[in-house]
DNA sequence: TGACTTCTTGCAAATCATTCTCATAATCAA
DNA sequence: TTGATTATGAGAATGATTTGCAAGAAGTCA
């Protein structure tokens, strides 16, 4: 709760310096995302948010995530059949593991496979802009 | 032509044998996706169905895709920010490459990344299912 | 602290891909 | 052919996301 309010009011001097109005729904939606730890959609970003500012609108939730994301604040994921969900974007490149049974979503990194994926890209011509890897799995045993 | 008139036949039978009625619109959707070489979505493959079956629906498009991936005839593949896209399931598992600038589809399979990705999974006492790798790429130089 | 300009918001209606409902038509085994 | 079962077309419904618009706030500068 400490280190997330730091994270809050980093974000804020951050986007004002860049121009961007700081609003009450604005905050408020910072600050249910510094305090994230999961992975959660849009609806309940607003439910988290609605704590804070009862007024918050959903239209705004996602006005405001689309804002966020093009300020590289907020990244956006779409899992397989399900609505996007998003996670701040403060933390170094990782993908993700989604736990087919429970829906669980772990975070991973393999310089490897980012070294690979770019040699790839490489012989075909191209370069990586970015990517996208999901690996759905499921318990063993 | 001749190779894919071929799989469709093949298809016609294999589907038959597992009981699934052969209607004139499947047939068509077939020779589609037997003949496409790209990665089309459901209005593309509705566009080219009606020429050779006029009263094929959409509604029937997506119905008939459904049951074609049930039985393991076709993938479906969900790329950023546009509907899905399909392809006959009888090549070997690849991922994709996605030109940025053109939308162009590439298919690559890399080994390696494979084993690495069982791996990883495996570090977290999970087993792969199936997984999803996109690059995002544009043309270098 | 106003007054002003420019952006934001909430609400409801619009989008868009996909799915579903239901009355009608087609498949296929007998 | 017949009959039981399943598929189809048309259009309405869905669900996530976006948008138009009138009303409300933010930031600026006196
Ligand atoms: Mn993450
Ligand atoms: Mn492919
Ligand atoms: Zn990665
Ligand atoms: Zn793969």
């Amino acid at each position: 709760m400490n280190e997330a309010d730091e994270k809050v009011g980093e974000l804020e001097e951050a986007l004002r310096a860049r121009g961007v109005r700081m609003t009450r729904q604005r905050a408020a939606l910072l600050t249910v995302l510094a305090n994230a730890e999961d992975h959660p959609d849009a609806n309940e970003l607003h439910r988290r948010a609605r704590e804070i500012d009862p007024s918050v609108s959903l239209a705004t939730v996602y006005r405001t995530l689309s804002l966020l994301q093009d300020q590289s604040v907020v990244q956006r994921h779409v899992f397989e059949g399900a609505p996007a969900r998003f996670e701040t974007a403060d933390a170094p490149h990782h993908d993700h593991i989604i736990d087919l049974d429970t829906g669980d979503v772990i975070e991973f990194c393999s310089d490897r496979i980012e070294r690979l994926q770019a040699e790839i890209a490489a012989e075909h011509g191209y370069e990586v802009v970015h990517h996208r890897m999901e690996l759905y799995c499921r318990k063993k045993g």
